[in-house]
DNA sequence: TCACTTTGTGCCGACTCCAAACAAAACACG
DNA sequence: CGTGTTTTGTTTGGAGTCGGCACAAAGTGA
């Protein structure tokens, strides 16, 4: 028997952890990737040659500004113009988007974003998937893969959606087959002719990975994210770099904590749901409006918050219940994860920023021990956060180690 | 400048993954090492041989029985009979408890258990130190290092006991730094001569630990535990094969989860929460009877519902409410950590082996998309789980790098 | 006793990365 | 405008880990 092992695990060198430093901003010279990487220069040195190489990044001996500082000016590392990307999809209560992602996060290119009712999983995933080889043909980028954030649970290792509830598709589709199959037949291929691998996840999940990497979270050790887009609440928790999914997708279903014991029934047989204490439906009624069917209850909630807060008693009233629902589920997950960092997305977001002291209170409040109560509350800095995250699960292969996902060596 | 670096981090070479897999049971014989590893055989058999002369395992070339397989039977891997022990050290409501602990969890030797009521801190600490030592003299054995499990959240990364508020400490106790001190003016030290480091955890999380390397949680990835003790409910989360303490070591203070929105006001302010309903007292109380003084409340309970589950039906309809309202702390759990296993202790374990069906059906029920609810539900194995949990925080350096933890190189 | 199977061991080479010495590119100071 | 100082890049050598391979060893089964 011969004995061919893949040389430990560790995925070969440093070129992965450099390429990470680089991609997530954290590297943006050569000293400070010596630095980081704990490394002698020698090393940077060859890795940063490597990954030049390799097409991801680039080198630049000439600083432009002079940096003002003594000794000699450390090479500038930055992410290659024309390098490869990642074709990232979107589906949501609304329609779908697709775009082009690149190492550090930058959106290379968008597709105009669908606005159809999806029906049908495949009907969808096909039309989406059909804008992002668009976008790869028009550009004429290499692909390193795909990654389709979907508004449900997604269970692993099976890549099924669980819930998608707020979309009409039937519980159990599977997503990531179908994603693949459509890659494949649209003729979606990576530099070694195989058709790229599709991966898929839960919309919130990704919005965090993203954020983590590129946006309020950078730094976070252990980062929860809430967020509540059209209907319901999503949650997601990066465990150092990691996506923290639980052991088969379902982690952080963060929906039913019970937020107000006397609150309404909830379908999931408790009461007083975050997930129907704290949506954006959930905000118009405590305001006293009906939904209108125009636009989406997110785009509808949002406005009636920018627009009437300060004028109107009862958007304000309903903006401070919403307010103190959310803290008491805040301050539940952060008795049982202890983040060092909170962020929000959707509605969420627009509620931290209408108030953050009355938000920050009442976690403090109904923490434990106060100090985990001083957790910082951000608000979500990236555009199309869940599009970036799809990126980052299609790119995650080559940041672990670019050699073999790159099919070099 | 020269440019010393530790060669990367990763713990030079395999050796600490091997020492961790013969820790934990997993590699009996050099041919499964050699497989567990992802190694050659001669990597693993150089391996085996510099652990072995590390005096930590012993590789026996003549296997007792025959295995009846074929081919030449593999060296048997076991742990060193007279090798190196940490110590380990509880504190709990009805006094303390010092042992000294081996690889693979293997109790070497036990102080008779004190049943005093701690009042100081630094007393109790002393204390237990001091039986600590004076097992180490008895037996002659070499300390690799120490730990120390208190019923309290412990912060990280002061080291201090947040909430004790089952025994009479003031909170904030810096305990790690007052059982150093105690190691050190002990005169425990290690083969370097040096005072041996000192560890300090939470009760529950050392039990999760322990459990997870040599009890019911083998194999889990994502292992929860609950457990109640004598007052309010504990938990932990050991996610791949490493404790999940959260940012500040606060995370899985599970007990003021809402578990019976009309229940009686909790001292955090909400209502109905874990800690007041299911614990020894909320069961004595449920079942109509006044709490003795004469031994500890868990015992009352334990005796209670030994001996009269199956005659009062008082005690049984007690033990109905207790796994309803544990099973919705799990429920709730269960769907933000998703865990593929969950092992209760103390209390719990015997509600659980009352009536496992009725716990399971509970769980299930109010976990969402039936999948996750489906998760095995066991009961803790280990006897004294916390303090053989104390002890694997102090071999955890060994087997992340037993190398540089033993001084050698 | 002779295949056959599985495991242990020795040797070589590939690969990664540290260490040290030297070269290069900026600034500060005279 | 040179010279020293500081910081960084580069080259070379070597240590250490581990894969690949060939062969030896220790069992089983006929």
């Amino acid at each position: 028997m011969t004995q061919t092992r893949t040389r430990l695990e560790r995925g070969r060198s440093a070129l992965g952890p450099a390429l990470a430093l680089v991609h997530t901003g954290r590297a943006p010279t050569r000293a400070v990737l010596t630095a980081e990487l704990g490394v002698t220069r020698a090393t940077a040195g060859a890795v940063a040659a490597e990954l030049e190489a390799l097409g991801l990044i680039q080198v630049d001996s000439r600083p432009l500004g002079a940096a003002g500082a003594q000794g000699r000016p450390s090479h500038r590392l930055s992410i290659a113009p024309h390098g490869p990307v990642a074709l990232a999809a979107q589906v949501h209560a609304d329609g779908f988007r697709a775009a082009l992602v690149g190492l550090g996060g930058q959106t290379v290119a968008t597709a105009p974003g669908c606005m159809t009712v999806p029906a049908d999983p495949a009907h969808v995933i096909d039309a989406v998937v059909e804008a992002g080889a668009r976008l790869l043909r028009e550009t004429g980028r290499r692909c390193v893969g795909a990654g389709l954030a979907v508004p449900s649970a997604v269970a692993e290792p099976e890549g099924t959606a669980l819930n998608p509830l707020h979309i009409a598709w039937s519980a159990g589709a599977p997503v990531r087959e179908l994603f693949s199959r459509s890659l494949a037949a649209a003729g979606i291929r990576g530099d070694d002719g195989e058709p790229v691998t599709g991966f898929a996840g839960n919309d919130v999940n990704l919005a965090a990975l993203a954020e983590h990497r590129h946006g309020a979270g950078g730094g976070a050790q252990h980062l929860l994210c809430v967020a509540t887009g059209h209907r319901g609440v999503g949650g997601a928790l990066v465990l150092d770099g990691r996506l923290h999914t639980g052991s088969a997708g379902l982690a952080l279903e963060v929906g039913h904590l019970t937020v107000n014991p006397e609150g309404p029934p909830c379908h999931c047989g408790s009461r007083g749901c975050l997930d129907i204490e704290a949506d954006p439906l959930a905000f118009l009624a405590a305001a006293g409006r009906e939904p209108g069917p125009e636009v989406s209850l997110l785009q509808q909630a949002r406005d009636l918050l920018r627009e009437e807060y300060a004028t109107a008693a009862s958007v304000r009233a309903a903006t401070e219940q919403l307010i103190d629902r959310l803290g008491l589920g805040l301050a539940g997950l952060v008795n049982i994860l202890n983040p060092d960092r909170i962020i929000l997305g959707g509605l969420h977001r627009e509620l931290l920023e209408a108030d953050p002291e009355r938000l920050r209170a009442v976690v403090a409040e109904r923490s434990l021990w106060g100090r985990s109560g001083g957790v910082p509350i951000l608000p979500c800095t990236l555009d199309h956060n869940s599009l970036v995250g799809a990126a980052e699960l299609a790119w995650q292969p080559v940041l672990d180690d670019p050699l073999a996902a790159l099919g070099v060596g």
